[in-house]
DNA sequence: TCACTTCCTTCGACTACAAAACTAAGTCAG
DNA sequence: CTGACTTAGTTTTGTAGTCGAAGGAAGTGA
């Protein structure tokens, strides 16, 4: 007898699924959903009415007949900027005014200055948010309630505890230590804020848009800096204490073991890390003044910053070699700045390959994370969206 | 503002979780029932009729006033053999007969030798199960339906493809590769047969019986082989493929690096497991026998030994260094036959703790598994219990 | 003895969902 | 152009699960 495993979402059918799938355009109708749910058409009726009352959704004209009645076609209402995303960086920062579908209606890329601390970072990058939302055309138009914010989410390139949205230990953000996000941009915007790790919002954003119908996923965030989120059962897991998928001070093996910020040496991100790159490069006598330039020279094939990625490759590889073995994820995908280095995804294939359980690499996808630059800010923008319609 | 997580669980007050609280002892009465599970009074009277009708549940007897009316004590049908279960080792399996409550009723520990061939061995185990189950005063004495068979449990020392219950290429397992274990049961017994790998079914115990309000948790099982089983938000993580938390040939540093079984050399299981500590000892001239001998060895503070257990706990302990990074567990237990192996688990623990984020190990627990023999079969048990009791 | 507590059940109401019947609006064959 | 058929969506009605309030059962303690 086989025993097939305990349905993948208890929330099926919930009004967070129904949005989702009109979406993504997976559903354009009410009978669509209601082949999709699972629910019946009653029932679709009745939820697509409320959403439609909660401006969360809007009808659009009718749609091609495919032999009878034609359906009256539904979408998210769109252009209309009413979630604000911060992607915050080491050096740059994506800040976006985004719909209720998840897509960007407008953002910006701005240079930061970690170092200047939270206060003038996130005050700076709040305005910017309000800015791009305010200019809606939409919401200046009819000024209706649908064309209001509705929450802020933000991503930071350290660890953060995602509960309280406090800020712990990170090690490449002098002076914020310790900051209560969330505390801090409450009293600035009257919505709910949302804070997270940026790697978890890569994995969400990345998740939602190109592997929503997986279960088990990892993605390897390789920027500055190096992490990784992790979905499982189709949600982000972040474990304890909110740290799951921070890799970067995983040891792997290198001679010589570079020092870390962290104070031990041969950290994963000692060694593949575009900062660690930059440091290399430097010390070799190469000189690149950051990640953008380290890239320039990897494209031009240079012999030394070549070598240097695929052995950033390796350590990756090495690090998630374990992680698969372990976790037997359906895909692993990898973004940040330093995706698009072919040497160094080369390698770390290679060793994935060559270090995993057949079984678990037979149907294991590898890829590059696909949605570009605005990831992050997708990924913002659906967390607030699930809280925004909250319960199931 | 500070956004608390989904709730843990949406089968929450569930007919097996009423079940399990009753089980566990957590609650005795419906009053406790109501005031655990949230639901009001007349929900959970409901549904403790329906699982008593369904002979899940029974009452039994009046118990101590705290003040006003007796409650009436609920108790899972005891002394029932109505659960078969089968933890099926290298070189001893270890079945069992228990009771709805994951009781264990009665158990046995039979030697056997995996290489004559899963029928005979599975043959000869189900065999047993029947004798336990049969033998059972109970059934015996009234005959009744609480005391008949519902399902049977087994735990295979390999590769499981859990849905389909067929095994994938065992590394010590000659003559079981490709072999279907599910269908060959189901021609022997008429009542569900689950299967799974070992060390879920130890992870699954030990969660149940010690752990059961931790969300993430992973359980090492170092016998002769080693492996591991993950609990990922309250439930067991298998993964794309049902290998997830098979570590047994992630690499790790060890100079000379042994080959493994696998063809590979420096593997986890080439180090750290039992059958690699007996391969070891004998190649450096000491006359031991099986892991039995070396654990006596061990304990006798043999000085070749014991060396080799700190270098397997160091193993272990890098890779379960980077689990712990990536995977943010609550509790992190040990099992099987090594885990009673001091030097092991020292050197274990500290490399856990000087390879881990703080922020990971700061409340991370770092445990044996403290359920016994027994872990196994329960586990099984409860695989089998959840499945017989349905339905959320 | 009486007030109060705890335990549990009964009953009415509410909610979520579904099934069935129905309306609406189309296609297509003859 | 007409009638049979198809698809889309609504309305109505029914059912199952849950809750709250009320009350009965069975105790404790002043």
């Amino acid at each position: 007898m086989t025993i097939d495993d305990a349905p993948r979402d208890a929330l099926r059918g919930g009004p967070r699924e129904l949005l989702r799938w009109v979406a993504t355009g997976a559903a354009v109708s009410r009978a669509d959903l209601s082949r999709l749910s699972g629910l019946s058409p009653s029932t679709v009726s009745q939820r697509v009415e409320a959403l439609i009352s909660q401006g969360l959704l809007e009808e659009t004209g009718a749609g091609r007949s495919r032999g009878g009645r034609r359906p009256r076609q539904l979408a998210v209402p769109t252009g209309g900027a009413v979630v604000g995303a911060i992607d915050l960086g080491a050096h740059h920062a994506r800040v976006g005014a985004l719909d209720l579908s998840g897509r960007v209606v407008r953002a910006r890329t701005l240079p930061v200055r970690i170092e200047d601390g939270p206060e003038s970072v996130l005050g700076a990058l709040l305005a910017e948010v309000a800015t791009l939302v305010g200019s809606d055309p939409a919401a200046s138009a009819d000024g209706s309630a649908p064309g209001a914010l509705r929450g802020v989410g933000i991503g930071i390139p350290g660890p953060v505890q995602h509960a309280t949205g406090r800020i712990v230990s990170p090690s490449r953000m002098p002076g914020w230590n310790g900051f209560d996000v969330a505390a801090f941009c409450a009293g600035r915007v009257d919505v709910p804020v949302i804070v997270d790790n940026d790697a978890n919002l890569m994995a969400l954003g990345a998740h939602r848009t190109a592997h929503s119908e997986l279960d088990h996923a990892v993605y390897i965030k390789a920027g500055t800096g190096i992490g990784s989120g992790v979905i499982s059962s189709g949600r982000l897991h972040r474990g304890a204490q909110g740290s799951a998928g921070d890799i970067s001070h995983c040891r792997v093996v290198a001679d010589p073991a570079p020092p870390c910020t962290c104070g031990n040496a041969g950290c994963l991100e000692a060694v593949a890390s575009g900062a660690a790159l930059v440091t290399a490069l430097r010390e070799q006598g190469v000189p690149v003044s950051d990640l953008t330039g380290v890239i320039r020279l990897i494209d031009d094939g240079d012999r030394q910053a070549t070598a240097l990625a695929r052995q950033a490759g390796r350590a990756v590889g090495e690090i998630l070699a374990v992680v698969v073995n372990f976790f037997n994820p359906q895909v692993v995908a990898i973004g940040g700045r330093l995706a698009d280095c072919e040497p160094l995804l080369a390698s770390m294939r290679a060793t994935l390959y060559e270090r995993c359980l057949p079984l678990a690499t037979q149907t294991l996808l590898i890829e590059r994370v696909a949605a570009g630059q605005d990831v992050g800010i997708t990924g913002a923008a659906h967390l607030v969206i699930d809280h925004v319609v909250a319960p199931a």
